[in-house]
DNA sequence: ACTCGGTGTTACCGCAAGTAACATGCATGT
DNA sequence: ACATGCATGTTACTTGCGGTAACACCGAGT
């Protein structure tokens, strides 16, 4: 029968496939971002022309390696995000759950944030396209909850966008300076930063003597 | 003379320098990161071997490249955060001017966020190091500000860190999805972004009927 | 036996980073 | 006047990577 052959192919390659990324994670957790087509090719076993068949080129095989991953802390953040407490707590969690996942593969962190940009078709003025995927993903993804469950009034949903990509990139950014230099422990970055979050920015003093704040 | 002597031809060699990196910033306003090293040379009406004698390699000279650009922005933003004024209409006169800024060159503020990570020389698990410099000189520059000028009781000055880093990485994810998509005009974001920093997430009210948040 | 589609290979192209070796102009010391 | 540096410039090369073309093998259906 045709259909079954099809699908028995289907499978086989998609085992392949899995193979081939596998392979590739080993190679990109070792050798970083900037991981050649041959390294990956040799550590699965077999030689570039295959991953190109499966994979188009560089930026696909990269595409599908980032998905894996995304969609892999994605489930992560929203577990935390969605767990019984109150919002203070969700945050938190949510803060120490990304830090965490960064804290324990650095190199694939690095490699999600930063994916070797190729594409230099998309000349032009529209900057943002190629920017790591995964922060868009995770702000879409914070947006939305804050605009399911927070009462913003009018033009909340577009406050909602704002907030969840702002909050991204400060857990982001926050997270990258913290990995570098370890001032302090995790439970006390995730902290401060809440308190960010809570306003104590605004609510805080002047210093006395200073020219204030 | 010797010491004259000397002091011409290192006259000479800055003002070269200075007509190189010119040369490469009109060569990536229009490529892009990417621009190659030919490229470049080519634009400034010589070959390659002379821009590698003044910048080592295209990392040196991504570097000061960068360095002028970051310079620029960073005295701007200094400027808008030592403005006589409110705390938070000072806020928003820093986040409007880094805005301001991306989105008149993108092409430039895009090279100095992601500046072609070559390095692979930094194996290991040191993240960060590669990461855009200019974000952490803003984290660096604006936690200074924060720490000098806020009272934040014991541990403030770490705190000031944190927040620096925070603030600054969420004005970068938003200005950079902004860029791309532009949801609204850039005073709403900026009003929004402060909004965010004063704690209005904080205390904005549950949704009715939902789950809460 | 013969084709056909999938899997695999070797060998190549093009291009960009980086380097070696050679050429030239211009000040200086004798 | 002439040789000596020394910076400045060139051509031509090597190396390495992304990507591709052409060919080889193998198992299944007719």
């Amino acid at each position: 029968m045709n259909t079954t052959q099809r699908t028995d192919q289907q499978r086989s390659a998609d085992r392949r496939r899995r193979e081939l990324l596998e392979a590739a994670d080993r190679v990109v957790l070792r050798d970083g971002p900037q991981a050649s087509m041959n390294a990956i090719a040799a550590e699965a076993g077999i030689t570039k022309p295959i991953l190109y068949r499966h994979f188009g080129d560089k930026g696909g095989l990269y595409a599908a390696l980032a998905k894996r991953h995304t969609d892999a802390l994605l489930d992560s953040l929203r577990a935390a995000l969605d767990a019984p407490a109150d919002r203070r707590e969700r945050v938190e969690a949510t803060l120490d759950t990304y830090l965490s996942a960064i804290e324990a593969r650095p190199q694939v962190y690095r490699f999600l944030m930063h994916p070797a940009e190729e594409s230099q078709s998309d000349q032009g003025f529209d900057v943002g396209k190629h920017s790591a995927p995964l922060l868009r993903r995770m702000g879409e993804e914070l947006a939305q909850v804050i605009g399911e469950r927070l009462d913003l009034g009018p033009g909340g949903r577009q406050l909602a966008r704002v907030w969840g990509h702002g909050i991204v990139g400060m857990m982001h950014a926050a997270g990258d300076w913290w990995l570098g230099e370890r001032p302090c422990s995790r439970a006390e970055l995730v902290r401060s930063l809440a308190d960010l979050l809570w306003g104590r920015l605004a609510a805080a003093g002047d210093k006395v003597g200073g020219p204030g704040f």
